[in-house]
DNA sequence: AATATTTCTAACCATTAAGTAAGTACCCAA
DNA sequence: TTGGGTACTTACTTAATGGTTAGAAATATT
């Protein structure tokens, strides 16, 4: 049998929830995650998909994903322009998060 | 074999992330119920658990958590006060979301 | 009579996040 | 030459969040 002691740390700078938040809080960042999911997406796309966000947040909020590594872009040399994003490596390790995010809400709240 | 389809909806207001996040978003929030968890605690024991935060912050965001059902209170008519908060059934639900997020910023941040 | 304790409130200010609206760039098609 | 399509950028305004300080309440202790 496992032996599981939970040892609460105080939540100062190294506190891990803590450092994820820093990265993963924003009223549109989960749910930008939440829609590149598994697939590719383009920027319109995306901007239908998340109804309600301005151009600015979007471009915002993805600038910051891909600076923090959890997205990544790729733009076409075309006119018109296309760009599109995935999640990399470490972005898809946030879908546990935001599956636990979803389910809550879909099970708990009307 | 298991057949797993994954629709993925716009984010609308009925977007379950979405939905969540309206309580469960802040820089505040989802530290104070990790530090909650599943003990009894006080508040000035919680006041030192959550490094940084001020008094201010603290109780709104206490009564925030009483006000969606996720923490419940009880104070003792005891002179100096004492007042002991836990996680409601609905609040232990959120557990497993922060569980998920300590693991990533643990596995994955400097 | 003054001080400490604990939880909480109120007033005020500073900072940050988010929203709005307009404009840029590039080429193509009409 | 006007307009459409796509992905941004910029400047400005407003809303939300967070911080600071002071204080209240009631009793026990010094």
């Amino acid at each position: 049998m496992e032996k599981k002691i939970k040892i609460i740390n105080a939540c100062d700078t190294n506190c891990p929830v803590k450092k994820s938040l820093n990265i993963l809080s924003g009223k549109w960042t989960m749910m930008i995650l939440y829609q590149i999911n598994t697939r590719t997406i383009r920027y319109g796309e995306l901007k239908r998909a998340v109804v309600g966000i301005s151009e600015k947040m979007l471009i915002q909020e993805l600038n910051s994903l891909v600076e923090h590594n959890l997205v990544s872009k790729k733009a076409y040399p075309e006119i018109p322009p296309r760009v599109e994003y995935k999640l990399t490596e470490l972005g898809l390790k946030t879908l546990p998060i935001i599956d636990q995010i979803a389910a809550f809400g879909l099970e708990n709240l009307v």
